[in-house]
DNA sequence: CACAATTAAGTTGTGCACAATTAAGTGGCT
DNA sequence: AGCCACTTAATTGTGCACAACTTAATTGTG
């Protein structure tokens, strides 16, 4: 019975290479950035707000989860964390005090130094140049776009 | 100072969109089997260790975790959800007392049934036809195969 | 045979993702 | 003013991923 008797189970078998590809390359990314990252403390959700943080100046808690598509419930520890490690502080707002402003201390602003060679470091390891790297964010933000938008349709049909 | 100021502040900017968009394609593809499987009680990682045992039957937890990349630490308390379920056996092999053998039960050969439909849902969630998922499927099989073996050789370097 | 090295699972601890809920603040509207 | 809807964070609980360690069984080697 482990032979593929039916065009379903073949569909089986095909549904199981795309997501799990994905899936198998989103850890093998998240082990590379463990390696790598490990010198300067960081975990790779870590190391994504801090490059939010560098880019775009102090935000709000709110933006942030908005551009990593993370939640409070996901952030607010993780933001902890990284105030634990002295790398930023949290204030809550004066004109809006539901709001959460963080700010990167001394300390997180100059471990941006020490970041600018990781991105070089990953490039390297994909084993990809520019231009297919280039191409496959592409298709990947069309695919989360897409899957988003199902996921919605999904969930609305379900109630 | 949000604005690039030099070379590296550019590889920051990209950097993020590379390996950013394959971490929010997979939770978006997560998100999507989180809807899917939820009649069905299913986790999308749950969802995979059936699909294997679907279609090569038993397996000891040593080889399942080789087809998923997975640990004991990650497999050991899964395989244990499932068992909870009812879905699952677990055994002790005979002839080698170390292994453990996950069997299905009926009710976990049964439910194969109702996700066949699965991969269809999923495939339609992702807007895209076959030849580009099977493009997509094979640059990322490549990326992983890439970011493993420079996994290995920066954890071999930093020792 | 004895003992070291290896192997398979399981356990513990940390961190992320996300659903569901709570708490507190804001703004509109009558 | 008083009330209601909405918003922002934080909290709680579940599950996954993985490193580090433990336990028990097996294998290899002298």
């Amino acid at each position: 019975m482990t032979a593929t008797a039916s065009p379903d189970a073949d569909w089986l078998r095909l549904d199981r290479q795309i997501c799990f590809s994905l899936h198998a390359a989103s850890r093998a990314f998240n082990g590379v950035y463990r390696v790598i990252l490990k010198d300067l403390g960081l975990t790779y959700p870590q190391y994504l707000v801090l490059l939010v943080l560098w880019e775009q100046g102090d935000l709000p808690v709110k933006k942030l989860g908005e551009q990593l598509r993370l939640d409070s419930g996901t952030l607010s520890p993780l933001v902890k964390r990284l105030e634990g490690a002295g790398l930023v502080r949290r204030e809550r707002s004066a004109e809006d005090e539901r709001s959460v402003r963080v700010h990167l201390t001394e300390e997180g602003a100059a471990l941006r130094e020490r970041a600018l060679e990781v991105p070089r470091r990953i490039m390297s390891a994909t084993g990809f140049d520019l231009a297919e790297i280039g191409e496959l964010r592409a298709r990947l933000d069309q695919l989360t776009t897409a899957l988003d938008a199902a996921a919605q349709s999904e969930a609305r049909s379900a109630r």
